[in-house]
Parts: structure tokens; C-alpha cells; sequence
DNA sequence: GTCCATGCAAATCGTTTGCATATAA
DNA sequence: TTATATGCAAACGATTTGCATGGAC
């Protein structure tokens, strides 16, 4: 069942001359299934139930491809292994952090946005994006005290 | 010659029975003695040139301890090795970046700020700090076109 | 049949750790 | 003297790469 994810790949890939394969199409269907922020551990152990021949170079690879194809992004973290986010039909939006208790929280916050278009024009350049991640205590730490 | 950054490391040791170390005051001297965004590696060999002797180990410990005294403070970013700044004596401020050159341009903006404030309260965090790279195009880049 | 992609294992990169020794207090 | 810090090398986790084979076109 072809939905707008793999049809978005699938262009993606024919347009560079690449291949549609059954490694590609079982990691995009596990990054699919998953929520939230996802390693490329978690991919690999997801893909691995759809297809459990699949290799971990093959995800590492698959990921990066998805995130140029424009289906995953980035998301920013400081320790640990890097995290991947839906990309595709999924709003643009920041983070909050809890120090303590790790919970993330994702916000959007239009002044931020449109301020962030202003530093941009000061310093003569053309934007392409951000990463922003707010570090704090959430109520419930905070709370509980440090 | 003791400067206020010696005498903060100093006192930050003392009130924790920790030791002001030959290595400790070379990575420290390096470290002031180098602008901008600062890898362990480049300043590794920076603290070479002070104390010969001195190991990478020591270097990586050394700059975490400068981060926990307040002198330093991770600067964001997302690939290769972690980096530091300057943090004593030195305001806040955000990164913009050039994805083409890798120019960064320091920047701090108050709309931003405050509006980060309000973020905080109303998700019901304590604020700690954040970070945060807004990319793309510099004014150069941007003219010799993609 | 031709390339491109795969899986594996080895290599690499940045960082951390264990440990015997050296050194500041 | 005694606890802490050091340098080394080995361990580590995450990611990348080389290469022979397999699979999509």
C-alpha cells in the first residue's frame, strides 16, 4: 500500500537515478511506525522486524537518505547517539528539555520564528533553517527541587 | 601572572579540595589564548606548546572542569568533534552559520530572548539556558549562488 | 548486463576509563 | 603523608568505509 511517504521516496530516488530496494522501502516503513526521536539504533531494530537481514550500514545510509529526500531531519542533541524526526507533513517546531528527567517537549512559537527572520536580513543572510533547544526544569522536577 | 580567570579556577578548586595542577593552569592558559569555537584537539595542541608533557586525557578532563567552573561553555553543533567558548567575562549571545563556508557569526537578539522566556512559563519550566544555530547563506555564499 | 545497493567486518573518530605513578597539599 | 591528578594505552560507542556479492533496472 503505496502511501505519500514512499511515493515522495520513490520520486526522490528515480529522479537521481537510485533504486527503489526492499532495505529502503523496510527503513522507511520503520521510521514510519516510530514516534518522536529516533536513533539509528532504534531504526535498525525496527527495521530488523520487517526485514531481518537488513545490515546496520544499510540504515545508517537509509536514514540520511530519507533526511535528504526531505522525510526525516535532524533533531538537535548534545550527548548520545544523533536523533531523527518526521519531517514530512509534520509542522516545523522547537524543543524543551528537562535536565533532569529528559522529557522533551516540542513548542512553536511564532515571535521566536519571525524575530529569527530578522537576525537573518541584519547579517545579510538568506536562511534555510534552525535548531533551537530550550534547557530547563519541567514542573514536575522542578517541584521534586534539585 | 594571575588573571581573574586563574584566580576563578583557583577558587573553584579550593572550595571543592580539588588541586591547581601544572596541567590544569597550561590547558587554562590555552585556552584563553584561543578564539572562537574550541575543539578538544585544537586545544590538545595548544597545551602542547605550554607543557610538552602534558596527555590528551588530561585535556579532555581539563576543559570539562573549565565548563563546570563556569570559564567555558559547549557551543552547539551537530557534527564532528564538540566544541567549546569562552564563557567568563563574556555575554550571551547565538550562533548564525553558513552552510556553505562554515562562517559563524555571533549574534544576540532580546526579541528572542524574552520570547524564550515566555516559552519557559508557559510550559511550567524553570529555565536553565538553551541553544541555538539558525543556517544558512551568507551575504558572500549567497551571491556566487548555490 | 550494467550499475547501484547491500551486508559484513574492519576502520575511524571522538571520548572515556582503568591503572600504576607522580605530585600538590 | 595522603588524597587527588596524571599520562598512557586500552576500551568504548557511534558512525563510516572497503569490498565482494546481490539485486533492481
Amino acid at each position: 500500500m503505496p502511501n505519500s511517504e514512499h511515493v515522495k521516496l520513490e520520486a526522490y530516488l528515480k529522479e537521481r537515478g537510485q533504486k527503489v530496494t526492499k532495505a529502503r522501502k523496510a527503513v522507511l516503513r520503520a521510521f514510519m511506525e516510530l514516534e518522536g526521536h529516533v536513533t539509528a539504533d532504534s531504526l535498525f531494530a525496527a527495521a530488523k522486524k520487517i526485514d531481518p537481514g537488513i545490515g546496520q550500514a544499510t540504515v545508517f545510509r537509509t536514514v540520511k537518505l530519507l533526511a535528504e529526500a526531505g522525510l526525516a531531519r535532524e533533531a538537535c542533541q548534545d550527548e548520545g547517539a544523533r536523533t531523527y524526526e518526521h519531517a514530512f507533513r509534520h509542522s516545523h517546531h522547537d524543543h524543551l528539555r528537562c535536565e533532569r528527567c529528559g522529557t522533551i517537549v516540542e513548542f512553536y512559537d511564532k515571535t521566536i520564528e519571525s524575530a529569527q527572520e530578522v537576525v537573518f536580513k541584519q547579517y545579510g543572510f538568506v536562511a534555510i533553517g534552525h535548531k533551537m533547544e530550550l534547557t530547563g526544569l519541567c514542573a514536575d522536577c522542578a517541584r521534586r527541587g534539585i
